[in-house]
DNA sequence: ATGTCGGAATTATTCCGA
């Protein structure tokens, strides 16, 4: 399965089609020009949330869909601009509330996963800050209590699971040749409850997905690839 | 050098969000 996020298109502009004859069926909760997620999976899935309750104003940044015993949600959490800025305040909202409809509507027991591009630096160790990070935006205790409130609802951390103290990263801003300084943040999480954690053999970020290729713009991202028996 | 990029608003340039 597949989570995509920032799909920057509304859902009649989705490529199902080309999608479909690579083998995908896809969920889609679009939105023209900006936010947008997209699950995509070998089999048929049954989706169960477009949107996150109540934060609508946000945009589309929220889809979940259960296929074959695995509930899985993709999400785009907001950015927050500045500490000053008044979406900060509406990140930290959107973080909360996020954790209210797991709270409702999760199942720790099963098999669920929550991924996607969360807009936080868990740890120094997620950071080329490193410690000297501590305080600035993605790096706040606001944001890391609001994400640890998320694990708190029974999700673990894949990358961290099997590679504690690796210093590797999923995002790297396109301004500063940021990427090529290794001047990157591990923002992007594949999250899975504990029967998903039990069947985790191998969890990777595809740096080489970050490169320029022929004439083609790379995302900013990183793919975060796990293997489950 | 807030040094990149893409989309929107508007019509080639500016602004905005990330």
């Amino acid at each position: 399965m597949v989570g995509l996020q920032e799909l920057k298109a509304s859902d009649d502009k989705f490529p199902h089609e080309a999608l479909s004859e690579v083998g995908y069926h896809a969920a889609v909760h679009g939105q023209k020009a900006w936010n947008g997620v997209a699950v995509l999976s070998r089999e048929p899935g049954e989706t169960l949330e477009r949107g996150l309750s109540g934060q609508e104003d946000l945009g589309a940044r929220l889809i979940t869909t259960r296929v074959g015993g695995i509930c899985f949600t993709t999400v785009y959490c907001p950015n927050g601009k500045t500490l000053e800025h008044e979406d900060f305040g509406r990140k930290l909202a959107w973080f909360e509330a996020l954790s209210d409809h797991l709270a409702v509507r999760g199942d720790p027991g099963a098999g669920e996963i929550l991924c996607g591009d969360f807009n936080v630096c868990p740890a120094a160790l997620d950071s080329w800050h490193g410690e000297a990070g501590e305080g600035a935006i993605f790096h706040t205790v606001e944001e890391r209590s609001r994400l640890q409130a998320l694990f708190d609802r029974g999700f673990e951390d894949l990358f961290r699971v099997l590679h504690p103290e690796a210093r590797d990263y999923s995002w790297w801003d396109y301004r500063h040749g940021a990427f090529h300084k290794g001047q990157g943040l591990r923002i992007d999480f594949l999250l899975g409850s504990r029967p998903i954690v039990d069947r985790l053999r191998s969890v990777e970020i595809d740096r080489d997905y970050r490169k320029k290729r022929d004439d083609l713009t790379p995302s900013d991202h990183a793919p975060v690839v796990a293997d489950l028996d």
